[in-house]
DNA sequence: TTGTATGCGTTATCAG
DNA sequence: CTGATAACGCATACAA
């Protein structure tokens, strides 16, 4: 069952291989009938349509373009952020009838990176824009665009298109409200910024200013903005990080544990996700509190589910991340290309002043 | 900013293309220093390493496998059935470093079968084997896996390898089981089985033969099993069909309106998926009625939310069916190319003796 | 309307 | 250890 070519074709039937190539690709330069004669015979030769990959190199194109992943691929298909973002992503890829690679190059494995060399892809999407996979990404030429912000404060954005939010803004307001109601000692819930680094631990304000620098310099760590900007917000607050682990559910609700067995707990917690923020308040109602009246919660992102359950949070645009990524992939005329999305701050009644 | 090739290389440097491409992928053959020269050379030519597509026409391989969806990809995403799947086949294809392609090929969407035809992959796998994006990617030659039949009852399954459990045996003992509790009247909801059809209308007995005929004969419905099995388990019950629409918890739960809310209400519900049945109960509810109790109810698949909610269904091992549909795609030299794996009726609390 | 030559970028083969 | 040649399958540019 040996492979048959366009060139088999043309030879049994004594035409060109263009007039066969011709055939499949542009009616019109050829005469219906002995189009009509190629394909027949095509089929009769067992010839399966042209090879995809051929017309690839031929063409210059693939009209497939990836979303790379910094996590397994199955947080793709649970996490709730990751899968509106996916959905929308999708819907303009469709449409468009563009195909797309689902990639996982997970931190800190190098060896998955070579991933990102052998995508034959004309562009890649990937939620965050420092992480080693889009570094590589660019390094080969590809367009990228990237949905969050992942570059020191005040510094350069990176290279690449994106569309993002202004996370530090949106954290200052977070910061303010709460101070506005009151709060003065705060919990401030993060993710794990890279390997190695110790699970679920809290750090104190006497460490809190190396603890940010090591965020600073981790370089991928996206929620960066975020954690300066509560901080910035909160002003004078007395605070405290906790280092939740991955951004996850089961994470919030750990930190959870930490934080309100004891003597002292925080009066207010803010999550740099509304995943952890939900699984914290999972937390407190084992706890029998109830989130707002005996502890104020923040998260970020707005997903569906957060309204249901009474969540103060910034709202983004998830959605039109995830559209408008892929617009700017499948339109390299478009002009603008790097895109700053409003955000707000939605109070609802998981924060209240302090009692 | 013109595309460099080995070939720019190895003419700068004066050594040949082929010593470039070792410097890349054979290190042992050439000299370290030759080969340091030239990644460094190369570096310094903006040369981003090999091209994809081009080694990809070379070897013959992409490394790639595609999923097809007969739904849009948001579907993928969403429903239950399909996450669990996809994370499975996902875990396989990662741990292989295999990159994954996502296909959408709407029913009826006679252009979107090009993307079939257009892929650069080494395989697809789809859940449904008679969908015309399977049939046309064994057409051209393509490994496939499918995860449900799809022939009609009797007949030689379709051709590819597959990997399914026995619906009709699963169905019929849906069927016993219900009337060994007594239930003589009972609506079996379906989903839509092609564009076209009615949404949402319940087939009375007398045009039962009628419909199913239709179901048979429509090729791509894949729960036809289902349907046959669970009609013969009942005997001679009283049964009605109900075309739900698209496979979805919104679905059932219009099912619900139309048959909870008469004189005569069935006593038993049969939906061909977990997800129908979930949205059946969601009507029961609505309406003061306890599932179980008021009316017994029976799903198919036993997804993660279906024991919580205490949904009789059979159970089916989806995880395994995405990993080894990714392993048959992975490994050719595998024998056994077409699985049945094994199912049980789960019996929960939404299914009682008739009153 | 049809055919010819050529190149897309890479790597296997085989010779030196 | 290094290099020349060919081929992977197709489609563009151009000629007939």
């Amino acid at each position: 069952m040996v492979k048959v070519t366009q060139q088999d074709i043309a030879k049994v039937m004594g035409v060109s291989v263009m007039t066969v190539s011709n055939a499949f690709n542009r009616p019109d330069q050829l005469s219906a009938d002995l189009r009509r004669r190629v394909l027949e015979r095509a089929v009769k030769m067992g010839y399966t349509g042209p090879d995809a990959v051929a017309r690839q190199l031929r063409s210059g194109r693939t009209n497939t373009f990836a979303v790379v992943f910094e996590e397994r691929l199955s947080y793709a298909f649970s996490d709730p952020f990751s899968v509106v973002w996916l959905t929308a992503f999708s819907e303009v890829m469709e449409a468009r009838r563009a195909s797309i690679m689902l990639l996982s190059v997970p931190a800190g494995d190098t060896e998955a990176l070579s991933a990102i060399q052998d995508a034959a892809v004309d562009g890649i999407a990937g939620l965050c824009g420092d992480q080693p996979a889009m570094v590589r990404a660019r390094e080969r030429g590809l367009p990228t665009v990237y949905c969050t912000m992942g570059h020191p404060l005040g510094a350069e954005p990176l290279a690449g298109d994106y569309v993002a939010i202004d996370d530090y803004a949106a954290a200052v307001e977070v910061g303010q409200h709460l101070r506005r109601l009151g709060h003065t000692r705060v919990s401030l819930l993060v993710e794990t910024a890279h390997r190695g680094q110790a699970v679920l631990r809290e750090y104190r304000p006497a460490e809190l200013s190396g603890l940010v620098a090591v965020y600073d310099s981790v370089g991928y760590f996206d929620t960066f903005h975020r954690v300066r900007g509560v901080l910035d917000g909160l002003g004078d607050a007395d605070v405290t990080i906790v280092v939740a682990g991955a951004n996850s559910r089961a994470s919030g609700q750990a930190a959870g544990a930490l934080v309100l067995d004891r003597a002292l707990p925080p009066t207010a917690v803010v999550a740099v996700s509304d995943v952890m923020a939900l699984g914290f308040m999972d937390a407190c109602r084992q706890r029998g509190l109830e989130p707002g009246r005996d502890v104020s919660v923040v998260g970020f992102d707005d997903l569906p589910e957060s309204a249901a359950a009474g969540l103060t949070t910034i709202h983004q645009p998830v959605r039109d991340k995830g559209r408008l990524a892929a617009e700017l992939l499948l339109d390299p005329e478009r002009t603008e290309r790097r895109i700053i999305l409003p955000h707000e701050l939605i109070v609802r009644s998981s924060t209240r002043p302090v009692a």
